[in-house]
Order: C-alpha cells, then structure tokens, then sequence
DNA sequence: TCTTGACTTGGACAAAGTCCATTGTAGGAT
DNA sequence: ATCCTACAATGGACTTTGTCCAAGTCAAGA
C-alpha cells in the first residue's frame, strides 16, 4: 500500500476503491499530472471512476496538504504528491516538462519586512523558466 | 495619452479605438485585472467593444512585451502592465489582493547548476502567499 | 477620396472545473 | 452475518475562461 493512501486511513477516511485508486496512480511513476491525466490512468483500473471523483478526491487530498496543487501554465492544474520534501519547479517555456528542484537559502528570506505590507507571509512558490536540453537543441 | 499607447504606436500599431480604450484600463488606476474585469471598464467607455478584441489586444501587448501575464491562482490571468520594473508578486490567500513586490538579491542566483538540468534558465517568478492584514483581522 | 490589408465582431466551440440529485457502499452496530 | 446510515460516487448539466472563424469595418497611406 502506498505511504499516501496509509495517511488516509489514519485520517479516519473511508477507503473506497476510487481513492484507493487515485492515491495508487498518484504515488506512482509519474507527478505533477493533470486531474483528467490522473481520471486516465485511474479508468486503466477501475473503468466506472467519475470524472467529479477524481476532482473531489484531489481536491480533499490537497486540502488536507497531503497534495500540492502546481499551477505553471495557465492551463489545467497539476497535482504534486511530492508534499513532504519542500522543493520549487523548473519548467520548459517550449514543451511543459516540469522538473522538481531545490534551490539553496529560504526563498522566504529575501521579501524583506518593509516589503511585507503587513501580510502574515506563510508560503513561497518559486518557477524558473527556461529551455530544457531537448528543446534547446531543436531551437538551433 | 497613456506611456503604453504611446509605446504601441512607435512599433507600428495601427491605433483603433478598441486599442485605446484598452490600454487606457491596463494603464488606469487598476492593477491586475483579468480579461473580463478589463472588458467590463472597456465596456464603459466603449460599449461595442467585444471580448474577443479584448483578449487579441491584450495577447498582443504580452506577445511584445508591454504587459505581463499573471497566474497566481488556477482561475482566469491577470494582465500587468508594470512591465518595465522588474518585480514579483504578494498574494493574500484568503481574498485575492495581489501586491507587487520587490524581493533582494537575484532569484535566479538561488538555483545552483546542478539543480538546472541542462536548462537555459531565462527567467523566475516568485509567489509569495500570506494573509493581508484585513483577512487576518477577520480570522482572528 | 479610394483602397486595402489589418482589425473587430458575435457567436460557436473547447477546455477545465463545479454542482447537485440520485444511487451506492464502507464500516460500525447488532 | 446482516443491517443501517452517513458518507461517498455518479453522470450530466452548468459555469468560467479562453479560442477560433467567417463576415463586416476602418485606419492610414497613396
Ligand atoms: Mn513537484
Ligand atoms: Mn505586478
Ligand atoms: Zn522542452
Ligand atoms: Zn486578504
């Protein structure tokens, strides 16, 4: 059983096969997949999961932190099983393809205070944009 | 005449009405707006104006680069026209309120090359989530 | 003033996500 | 082992955000 679907049930959540299934695809080979990515590979195992499921079980797993919703693009948001090791992404400008990275220093110390405006500052999120190798050398 | 329209014109732009109701919103007191907030202070001056020629313009203006296009939650971009400073963004998590902001030191530097994958990195944005003061008031 | 290619329009279409009434079931109670 | 029921799943309608296109309009140079 996967760590993420143990953590569930120690929530006291009802394990249902579509959880089940959803942790299942989640904690697998791939990350950062789109919620219709994640019904795909959910339907390869139990072909009746409903779209709305898997966005509701998404969306319960990232409310409880467990996920991390990524939104690089400004098209669908991708979800993040990677919620334990803090880490930032690295992007391709050209092809999508997103990589996990870990930059050095607390990114939260470079807002200094008076730059703050009062807000109560909890989070940052970093994205760096660039050429990735592939895509670098089909642009030359 | 706003700096913006000017800009537009030195490269050529033809100058429609459309276009100088839009770039007078952008430039305006607001910051931040979406499409539709933009179509609907268009719509003001400008009652005709369709959305579709609100969302040409502004991709236009962020093809060329006098306005930036901003992601800071899964709903609809924002549209900046601060995009001569370079700056990020403070975002209140609870309402909304975005503010922009001007961390210290490079971000880029924050990411060494063995964390960079053979990826011409080119640029970074950084997010920073918090609650404004209001919000924090009213959660307290 | 005329011409013309660039611009605008409205509506159809698409992608991503939400909502809800109905149906099903996990897991505790008996 | 069976029953109960609160919680979960379903699927289809609906919303939001954005794109596309054929037809009509017009800014600006000749
Ligand atoms: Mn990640
Ligand atoms: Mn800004
Ligand atoms: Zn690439
Ligand atoms: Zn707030």
């Amino acid at each position: 059983m996967s760590d993420l679907l143990e953590r569930l049930r120690e929530r006291g959540w009802r394990l249902t096969a579509q959880r089940r299934v959803v942790a299942e695809v989640l904690d697998g080979e791939h990350v950062h997949l789109t919620a219709d990515e994640v019904h795909a590979r959910a339907i390869e195992r139990l072909p009746e999961i409903s779209r709305a499921t898997v966005y509701n079980t998404l969306g319960e797993m990232v409310g409880i932190g467990e996920v991390i919703e990524v939104a690089t693009d400004g098209r669908a948001k991708r979800y993040d099983p990677n919620a334990h090791r803090p880490h930032q992404h690295l992007v391709c400008s050209r092809c999508g393809t997103i990589r996990d990275v870990h930059p050095h220093g607390d990114p939260l110390a470079s807002l200094p205070a008076e730059e703050r405006f009062g807000f109560a500052v909890a989070d940052v999120e970093v994205t760096y944009r660039g050429l990735c190798p592939d895509c670098a050398r089909a642009a030359a």
